[in-house]
Parts: structure tokens; C-alpha cells; sequence
RNA sequence: GGCCCCAUAGUCAAGUGGUUAAGACAUCGCCCUUUCACGGCGGGUACAGGAGUUCGAAUCUCCUUGGGGUCACCA
């Protein structure tokens, strides 16, 4: 049976790489008929942050990715959280100290910052890997602080094959003696992750690339005890560009915020899971169920790719454009609530012209604001070369479509557009070029979200008539 | 700096010794059209560089260059 796990540190919001890891464990589990576990790796009480753990299980319920063992569904290799399993760590530390593969350290601060060189780099110098029993005893009775260090050869290689890079071979002589159990009596990641990932049965670990090459010294704890060694798929960090990951502050790399502007958790699942990985047939646009039929491991990349927002706004489109059209009026919703169009309108007559025309929900409030402001506007707007309409035109037009509204018995889609076509013919223009001046003058921007006669039903009979003369005011 | 890893267009990416080097986003042009958008059609843009191996290399090897990761009582 298949088991992965995703085990993220509470430290702060829900990053789009972390869930990116979350949706392959995932989707790769959930491929194999097997399990999908969460553990929260929480060791370090210094850098917790009160709610990040609300805000994983949040984030992973909007992308519809449920787990069959954590914190809060009940398994059988609980706790799920690391800071509950103290007792495990101390237990297997001794063990493995006993197995010889690990050993107490009493070098304090001070020593160990001494064995720091030019470039900073600082590598433990093995002391305390000779002392012998008896001193250990004394060093115990006494009360001195320790920490337990894992015993690494001092030569050979050590060597495994991740299920994406290939072989990776590392010297052991380039491996530290690391501190598997701090003087707090709490285990590092070195040690959880190896322990937890065993006494938890999983089989594939899927995580970083910032683990690629501390792999083997985890393995060689995995041996001492004797344990089988799990597959590992290491993924590639998602770039925000050439250089820099994705940075946690700009706010650009926070699942929250991105719904909050807009995006659609499943748009956003879809765009990351093709950040590294690519399915057999080349489709893109995939819900998560397509997802994990289609996820292989042959589909990882090595490489790491940039982050591109503006293909998640297509991918996004695509969504809202086929959302039911009570579905997508209902999300829309608070995006009116926040423009300068609450609660004066009834809603959803946006909704059906703007649905097939904006990538993101945020958009919505700059496109609506033209109803209700209206003010001096470029002239120059009333130029379009391709219709070969200029401002002398619209001069000329104005009158006449005031006229026309002026004179409308019924000021409905049908009737407005009938009279426009006469008033062509009868001056003998194209509509394109009145409509242009029409929805110009109606609201003075260049893009809007519908046409003119849209426009004009939206603002109502009089507001247009006034908007109209308004206009027409500006070109003089 | 040592060690590990990576390298196809602006971006994501197919490709695993013989292809006119896919596809998507973006961009540009055209068409449709009541503007923009939507939709349709089309264009430009890529194998980092250099040596090998081979009849033949984006694909294999080496070097160079560029980039990332790691070297904590953080994960």
C-alpha cells in the first residue's frame, strides 16, 4: 500500500509551492489507491505561528484534497503532530545511540562557534564521538546539557535513487554529524522526518529539492535501525524568476491571497500542478480527479520554472466562463458589495455581460465603475482609426442619437437598435462607427463591459440622455 | 568556496540517436463584431557555448558558462 505524506511546518500562511508538494503527494497517492497523510512538523516552537495550522487544513479543504490520516482524522500512527511525540524521539534517539549510530554531545555554544571558518561555514568537529562510557556517565550525572548527534563514517560514499533525479551520490566525508535531538529535548527534522516517515509507513516521500543531497544521511540512520528506506520524489522549487523562489512576503506566492483576488482554488491547483509537471497527452485544462488519473512520476521536470501569473489568469477564465451563470453570480457578488455599484443594482445583469470577459473576480469593481462615475473624459477616445470615426464625427453624431433617445417610445434593446439602423442609413454611416460614439459618450472609457446599447439599458433612459448632452458638451 | 542538482522561445513545456523541434500562455497580424473582450485563423521567436562519440545529436560523453540547492540546537 502506497502512503505519502505532506508535512508542512505551521510557520505562516499556505505557500503555493508547499501546496504544490500537497497536490503530487496527493494526486500520487490517490493514483496508487493508497493513503494520504498530514503531519505537522512543529519542533521549532520558536518560529510557530498561532493559526497557520487552520490555514493548511483550509487551504487543502478549498482544493478539495482530503486526507485519510492527520491531526484531525483519526489513524493509527498518531499524534500527527510532531510536538505531541516527544516521547517517541528521546526513545528511538537512545536506541540508535545504543545501535551506534549517533552519540551525545556536550559542546556548548561558545566551542562550537569557534570551529567556524573564514567563509562562515562551520562543520562539528566529532569530540565528543570518542568520549567513552564512563565520561558520558559522569558528563549526565552532572547535569551538563546535551544534544544527540547522528555518527556519520568518515569515509565512503553513501548513494540512492530518487525517483526523479536519478542516482545521487554524496562522500560521507561532506556529511556533518548533525544534531538529531536538541537540548530541549526535541528532535530536529533530521531525525523527526526519518523516524515519523518510518513509524508512519510511508513509502514515497515527496518533498524539496532543499533535501536532495541530505537524503543520504537520512538513509543512513534508516539503516542503523535497520528500517527499509522509502522511494523519494524530490521536487523543483517554483521560481518567481531566474534567480529568486517565490517570495513569501510579496504576497504573490499565498494561496489566501490569491483567492482574495480572485482566482478560483481550482484554476490555481491546475496552473501549479503543470509547474513541474506535465501529463502524457499535453491537456492543461484539468479538474483534480483529471489530475490524478493523469499524474506519473515520469511527468516531474528536474528543472525549476517561473511562476506565471498571467497564464494562471487564462487558466482562470476558462474556469469562471464555465461556471453556471448562478454559480458565478454568487462569487461575484462581494466584488459588487466592494464597488461603486452596491447595492444599487440588481447584480446579475453584470454578471451575464461580464462572466465571459474577465480573467479574475478582483477585476470586477474597476469594470463596473463607470456606471455610476462619469466625468470629463479624453475626447480623443471618440478617434478610433479603424472605424474612421474622430471627434468631428462624434460631433456630428451626438445630436442625432440624442434626438433619437429623446424620441424612443420604448427604451429597449430591440427598439434603440432599430433606430440606430435607420439613423445609418439615413446619414449614411456604418453602426459600428455610431455605436462607437454611442458607448464613448456613454462612458467615457475605452473598454468597458458591454456595448453601447448594454450600456445605455444598464444607465437607464435619462442618465443616458444626460451623459449624452454631457459629452457632447466636451467637444466644443 | 566545498559538495549535490539543473539548462529547448519572454514563460510553462513535449521530445529519450534520424521530427518541417509539438502544444499552451504572452506577443504581433488578420477575420468576425456594436468598442474592448469573447471566438476563429495565421506569424515571429528556442535546443546556452565549445569539443568529442556517431553515417547522423536537442537527445550520449567531457569541458566552459549560467542558474538553483546545501553546508544551523530551521525545516
Amino acid at each position: 500500500m502506497i502512503r505519502t505524506r505532506f508535512a508542512p511546518s505551521p510557520t505562516g500562511f499556505m505557500h503555493i509551492g508547499n501546496l504544490r508538494t500537497a497536490l503530487y503527494a496527493y494526486c500520487f497517492a490517490r493514483s496508487q489507491n493508497g493513503k494520504f497523510i498530514i503531519r505537522i512538523e512543529d519542533t521549532d516552537r520558536t518560529r510557530y505561528v498561532e493559526g497557520a495550522i487552520d490555514r493548511i487544513y483550509r487551504t487543502l479543504d478549498a482544493c478539495g484534497m482530503k486526507e485519510d490520516e492527520s491531526d484531525r482524522i483519526e489513524g493509527a500512527c498518531g499524534p500527527y503532530v510532531q510536538s505531541k511525540r516527544g516521547k517517541i524521539y528521546a526513545e528511538y534517539a537512545k536506541k540508535l545511540i545504543e545501535l551506534g549510530g549517533a552519540y551525545y554531545c556536550f559542546c556548548d555554544k561558545e566551542r562550537l562557534e569557534s570551529l567556524t571558518d573564514e567563509i562562515g561555514n562551520r562543520k562539528y568537529d566529532k569530540k565528543c564521538a570518542s568520549l567513552s562510557k564512563e565520561e558520558i556517565a559522569k558528563l549526565l550525572r552532572l547535569g551538563i546539557p546535551y544534544v544527540i548527534r547522528q555518527k556519520i563514517p568518515t569515509c565512503g560514499t553513501t548513494l540512492y535513487t530518487d525517483l526523479v533525479f536519478g542516482e545521487i551520490q554524496v562522500d560521507c566525508a561532506d556529511l556533518e554529524d548533525n544534531i538529531l535531538l536538541k537540548s530541549d529535548g526535541m528532535p530536529t527534522y533530521n531525525f523527526a522526518n526519518v523516524v515519523d516517515d518510518h513509524l508512519m509507513g510511508i513509502t514515497h516521500v515527496i518533498r524539496g529539492t532543499e533535501y536532495l543531497s541530505s537524503t543520504p544521511k537520512y538513509n543512513l540512520i534508516y539503516k542503523s535501525f535497520g528500517w527499509d528506506i522509502p522511494q523519494y520524489m524530490h521536487l523543483t522549487p517554483i521560481m518567481k524568476n531566474e534567480r529568486q523562489k517565490l517570495s513569501k512576503r510579496d504576497g504573490d506566492a499565498n494561496f489566501e491571497d490569491f483567492t482574495a483576488k480572485g482566482f478560483l482554488p481550482q484554476a490555481i491547483i491546475n496552473y501549479i500542478a503543470l509547474l513541474g509537471w506535465s501529463p502524457k497527452n499535453n491537456t492543461e485544462k484539468m479538474s483534480l480527479s483529471e489530475l490524478i488519473s493523469a499524474f506519473s512520476i515520469d511527468g516531474l521536470s528536474k528543472s525549476s520554472s517561473i511562476f506565471d501569473e498571467a497564464k494562471m489568469k487564462w487558466l482562470n477564465s476558462q474556469y469562471i466562463k464555465e461556471l453556471p451563470f448562478d454559480e458565478f453570480n454568487k462569487l461575484a457578488i462581494p466584488y459588487y458589495e466592494n464597488s461603486l455599484i452596491a447595492s444599487k443594482y440588481n447584480y446579475s445583469m453584470f454578471s451575464s455581460l461580464l462572466q465571459q470577459r474577465i480573467d479574475i473576480l478582483s477585476e470586477i469593481p474597476e469594470m463596473v465603475a463607470f456606471i455610476e462615475q462619469f466625468e470629463n473624459f479624453d475626447t480623443e477616445l471618440f478617434v478610433r482609426q479603424k472605424l474612421k470615426t474622430d471627434k468631428v464625427l462624434a460631433k456630428l453624431v451626438l445630436p442625432k442619437l440624442i434626438d433619437l433617445f429623446k424620441n424612443l417610445d420604448s427604451f429597449e434593446h430591440q427598439s434603440i437598435n432599430d433606430s440606430i439602423i435607420s439613423l445609418c442609413e439615413n446619414i449614411g454611416l456604418k453602426k459600428g462607427q455610431v455605436y462607437w460614439i454611442l458607448r464613448i459618450a456613454l462612458t467615457g472609457k475605452e473598454s468597458t463591459p458591454g456595448g453601447g446599447i448594454e450600456i445605455a439599458l444598464l444607465l437607464g433612459k435619462n442618465r443616458s440622455l444626460e451623459r449624452l448632452s454631457l459629452s457632447y458638451s466636451l467637444l466644443h
